[in-house]
RNA sequence: GCGUCAGUAGCUAAAUCGGUUAAAGCACUCGCCUCUUAAGCGAGUGCUUGUGAGUUCGACUCUCACCUGACGCACCA
């Protein structure tokens, strides 16, 4: 039946809108019209509201209290302002004897009423549309009085009503509305999150977003806490959200991009190294994909002479989920005619960078300048140039100190150069990242196997053997090199297995410590099938990937468009493919066709909208910064879900 | 899929080495209170301690399995 959890509190609720509705006749009436006291024609807010008069509110210091002549001069003005606001009960119904102060929010503000047992009344159906269009028609207006003190005991947290009335500040100094009467809007079923704490359990967060944003609506603050740093709320991150999304559809939009949209759903995956989502299409009777990428459709228009265009929307990969990975994720792509990878480079750092100072600014919860971040420890800063480092400059700075003398060795860069000790160096890297635990808890007396836990000088000898053993080539029957092996073995040729393993070490060893802003280049050709070479370096491709906060955010490059070449790097790919690579990227024909009308030198970039979101937010979750992240089906709604289905006659 | 940690009332949560009837606050119900503001005062309802087994005279506490989640790994160029 119902998924509602049964308690002394839904039953209490239940019972006040029984009564409610037997009073009313109508507990959800249809409309309520506000005032148009702010921005005339639209409806005032409880927000729009505050923001106008509060600069009226007495300006006190501490416990102080307004003077009576402050207050009187206030009330002067704002005694004047009739208002009919509507919103939601942020507070339990506390009432005093003969009066009651509460509080009403419209998701973002808050304001407080007040009601009087004498004089508040209620009423019900004055607004209906046809007394509005026949006004003055007795008949059809069936605005009635009700008891008023009797409705407000019928409230509950949470329930919306319509007020109105005149402006007031209290003895206090709070802005408030003195109600002359109230309507009943619309009932809270439930009981409202806990007005101090919210919403603590992270997947009651995101399952029920509802109520997480409710929570950050209703939260008091408490002494406790420090005014200085206000929290920001779920309704902050993606007011925040929207604005950089915002930002960047108008960075583009000015420089004559055109923002098109592609498929969806389409016969061929392709675009990227991913398992697609499978479905099929009945009328049609074929199988049709979730698309992995809208990069092809974006480059066959540039073929069809949009020499800017952009796609900010979903792409959607069958993969594990991660603070890190939704199955379904915003990217935005734009490709820019006559433009190499390093002109895209400087786009994508423009872009961030204006972006990011564009949706920051004006943010009151930013106390620095918009352009600098706080990313959990760390500050990120948009303002400086962008760093830019070759995957091997970057292994090299990054490759950890304790691992910099292998036995005998010492690491070098020239090392990066030589297959057979990048694939020993990957292979070890990969041994000791996973289970470096094993022979450091032997060496650690206490059961910390952290470096830090071992005595310094047995840490060297176990790291000098254990390397002592992959450079001798006993390290290579290890069952955890396995993976790492076929995974580099996709690419097939010995170069591209090379490559595979540089980007496995610079995985292991850079990527994480990459929290500024940083380009990484020279990419592999081989894991760029889609990109053009180094015109200086035929092994590497002319791509890029954006590092910030440890995360990879941007992937960009210059745009294979030899439809002859292009053509070969899908066959490889297709041989990967059947050498067990199911994420091999897939051979689409018809975007050969579309390369074979010709298109200009074109550069490309993808940015992870999420990721960013999260750098700007300081989330360190993707579940955060996605109203309504996949999570695993809740139990024993499905069932409900079904059984709902069935009695609607739908299977 | 693997590992670590967690799950106590609607919410936030306490419970010494395995030991009495499983604290408390918020919320809810009733009463009092006409400028309160995390309103206050008084009284009251509500927990088969995630589920199921086991060890024990005795289990929130220990063991095993399962469910759910968080984090890490794997997967994800």
């Amino acid at each position: 039946m119902s998924f509602i959890e049964e308690n002394d509190q839904t039953q209490a609720r239940r019972q006040h809108l029984e009564r409610i509705a037997a009073i009313t006749g109508n507990a959800y009436p249809n409309r309520f019209l506000r005032s148009q006291v702010v921005r005339p024609p639209e409806p005032d807010t409880i927000t729009s509201v505050f923001e106008i008069y509060k600069y009226l509110t007495p300006k006190t210091e501490g416990n102080e209290r307004a003077t009576p002549e402050q207050l009187e001069a206030a009330n002067r003005i704002l005694n004047d302002v009739h208002v009919a606001l509507a919103g939601r009960l942020a507070v339990p119904p506390r009432v005093m004897g003969k009066a009651a102060f509460v509080h009403l929010t419209d998701g973002v503000s808050r304001l407080q009423i007040y009601v009087r047992k004498e004089s508040t009344k209620a009423v019900a159906g004055g607004d209906d549309i046809h007394s509005v269009l026949d006004a003055g028609d007795e008949a059809k207006n069936d605005r009635r009085e009700l008891d008023g003190w009797e409705m407000f005991n019928l409230l509950d947290h949470g329930d919306f009503i319509g007020v109105r009335g005149h402006l007031f500040v209290t003895k206090t100094g709070e802005l408030s509305v003195h109600v002359d009467e109230f309507e009943f809007l619309a009932k809270a079923l439930v009981p409202m999150p806990d007005k101090v704490h919210g919403i603590n359990d992270p997947e009651l967060r995101a399952r029920r977003r509802y109520a997480d944003l409710i929570a950050g609506s209703l939260k008091v603050e408490t002494d406790a806490s420090d005014s200085n740093i206000r929290e920001l709320t779920t309704r902050h991150v993606f007011e925040r959200r929207a604005a950089l999304v915002r930002a960047m559809r108008h960075y583009l939009d000015e420089r004559d991009y055109t923002e098109v949209e592609t498929p969806m759903l389409v016969p061929v995956a392709s675009g990227a190294a991913a398992r697609p989502f499978v479905t099929h299409h009945n009328a049609l009777d074929i199988t049709l994909y979730a698309r992995i990428a809208p990069e092809l459709y974006l480059k066959r228009l540039v073929v069809g002479g949009f020499e800017r265009v952009y796609e900010l929307n979903r792409n959607f990969r069958n993969e594990g989920l991660s603070t890190r990975h939704n199955p379904e994720f915003t990217m935005l792509e734009f490709y820019a005619a006559y433009m190499d990878a390093h002109d895209m480079m400087n786009t994508c750092e423009d872009i961030l960078r204006r972006s990011i100072e564009t949706a920051l600014a004006g943010d009151d919860l930013m106390t620095s300048a918009a352009t600098v971040i706080r990313w959990g420890d760390h500050t990120i800063n948009f303002d400086k140039a962008f760093e830019r480092l070759t995957m091997k400059q970057a292994i090299v700075r990054y490759f950890p100190d304790e691992l910099r003398e292998l036995g005998a060795e010492k690491f070098e860069e020239w090392w990066l150069d030589d297959a057979e000790r990048v694939r020993r160096l990957a292979l070890f890297l990969n041994d000791y990242e996973t289970h470096a635990s094993a022979p450091l808890i032997e060496a650690a007396p206490d059961d910390k196997p952290t470096l830090e836990g071992a005595p310094r000088g047995a840490m060297r000898d176990i790291i000098a053997e254990a390397w002592a053993q992959y450079a001798s080539g006993a390290g290579d029957g290890e069952e955890t090199a396995d993976d790492l092996e076929s995974n580099a073995a996709d690419a097939g040729t010995e170069a591209a297995r090379t490559a595979g393993y540089v980007q496995q070490i610079f995985e292991m060893v850079a990527e994480s410590e990459l929290i500024q802003p940083t380009f990484i280049t020279d990419f592999p050709k081989a894991v760029s099938p889609l990109a053009k070479a180094s015109p200086h370096d035929v092994g590497l491709a002319e791509r890029f990937e954006l590092y910030i906060g440890g995360m990879e955010i941007a992937n960009g490059f210059s745009e294979l468009n030899d439809p002859v070449e292009q053509r070969e790097r899908f066959a490889g790919q297709q041989k990967a493919r059947e050498q067990g690579d199911d994420e091999a990227m897939v051979l689409d024909e018809d975007y050969l066709r579309a390369l074979s009308y010709g298109m200009p030198p074109t550069a490309g970039l993808g940015i992870g909208i999420d990721r960013v979101v999260m750098l700007i937010t300081n989330r360190r979750s993707i579940r955060d910064v996605i109203l309504f992240p996949h999570l695993r089906p809740e139990r024993g709604i499905e069932d409900a879900n079904h059984e709902a289905a069935h009695d609607d006659g739908r299977d």
